[in-house]
DNA sequence: CTCAGAAGCTAATCCATGTTAGACATTATC
DNA sequence: GATAATGTCTAACATGGATTAGCTTCTGAG
């Protein structure tokens, strides 16, 4: 994907989260940007290192996670097309987790340096990256729900409602189908299960006649009975953000 | 505790993440204020509301919750004296998440739109309260993988050592011996265990000569055993960010 | 075409934690 | 100073999901 494309994306996203001026869009645009291409499971910023670039990630999926004492991984998020992968540790002094990708992902490196100053200068865009790190918390805070309260069907009923909305949302998804960019075992690294539980619950819910899947393409056939089943409302999701409403409350 | 000692506390703590300039703080301490005492399981913010006001914790403990579709509760995160509670809600247009006091509270309300206006007048300031919000989210990717990777043993203690240290930083705890806020049954909402399984495990803790408890009282014995136990690293926690180093980092 | 390595899948067994039900202690209330 | 409410603690039993140990299918490399 073109460069500028990839910038014109992030600041539409940005643009839902808050107006923007054209100085601002302009600084948005003049942002330092590094072309990159990673391959599977490369690392973009590991535990325990000072963070030095930001990411937007332009193609593929990331994902942030973190390895227990006696070698268990917990994964925390997964990032779509569109989105930033680092603002969670640009503002910090050291990286407390690990992202790295999950497919084979082009990205656009900014220096943190730079991301600092826009926020700086820029106000607003400075405003709109931060609700878009209160969302990823938002997010976060539904996982700890979902990972500490719920059934292992729930838990995956969630997860394959969440991917549907915000594939949706990134344009990677239609109709309640997509290609589910994880294996199992990462399933059970999102949910805090074991691979071969995960594929016990994934036949139980085609038996059940609520998903269909051949190899990672899913496709919910009865969206409402999962969304309930997952417990699942997408209020977390913040997709509603901004726009006049936010525009006038901001004033 | 007074107003105005309240607003020093949290001036403080924003400094930690960031130096600011006179006029920011005197933008800080101009701040309209409301003095509020809430009574224990009093709501601040409820879920699928929008935000109005952002407290400020002046004395006390909250905490933050859902509730699932079959009424489990689980906690995402609990909070200390001197901290923002709203922060995470205020600027997004809903509340995906309730705020409820834990014990009794004495709070300062801010109105959000004044909060914001400071964040946008003041990108210093804001900076500082990204920061916060960044670290809040710090904390819940740790409860994940807490909630999602470790046995109850490690749960439990792993947030009898966070306590241990967010209380000392608040200056309420000493030599790793506190007065824990909560009941064994919120201790299982934090942990996603039940109230019974958490009463076994703090026994056995007891039993293994790692804490000393009556009533609510804490001492840990073995610092460096439970910490072990808990697979507790200080890093999520980001004490130390900002001080000079920030500053460095910033320009 | 063949082989190695991933990923998907399955069955048998086990155990960490949940469930249920209640005793006991403390504090607050009338 | 009886009563209720809340929190702590315990035992007996039940179970959801983990563990172990494969087999099978697919894909890519050579």
């Amino acid at each position: 994907m073109p460069i500028t494309e990839g910038i014109e994306r992030v600041l539409r996203r940005l643009e839902t989260r808050g107006p923007l001026d054209d100085g601002d869009r302009a600084a948005v645009r003049g942002l330092p940007l590094q072309p990159k291409t990673l391959e599977p499971a490369a690392y973009l910023v590991r535990e325990g290192e000072p963070p030095e670039m930001c990411a937007l990630l332009l193609t593929g999926f990331a994902y942030r996670h973190k390895v227990t004492g006696d070698g268990e991984r917990q994964i925390m998020s997964v990032h779509m097309p569109g989105e930033f992968l680092d603002l969670q540790n640009s503002f910090l002094e050291v990286a407390d987790h690990n992202v790295q990708a999950l497919t084979r992902c082009e990205i656009a490196g900014v220096p943190v340096a730079a991301l600092r100053k826009l926020a700086e200068d820029h106000p607003r865009v400075g405003r709109a990256m931060w609700i878009e790190t209160l969302v990823d918390a938002a997010i976060f805070r539904e996982w700890i729900v979902n990972v500490g309260r719920r059934d292992s069907i729930s838990r995956i009923s969630h997860l394959l409602c969440e991917f549907a909305l915000r594939l949706e949302a990134a344009g990677l998804a239609q109709d309640h189908c997509y290609e589910m960019p994880m294996t199992q075992e990462q399933i059970a690294d999102c949910t805090g299960l074991t691979p071969v539980h995960v594929n016990r619950v994934l036949k139980e819910l085609g038996r059940m006649g609520l998903i269909d899947r051949q190899k990672r393409s899913v496709s919910i056939v009865h969206w409402d009975r999962l969304q309930q089943i997952g417990d699942f409302n997408t209020r977390y999701l913040h997709l509603e953000v901004g726009g006049p409403t936010n525009l006038a409350s901001a004033r």
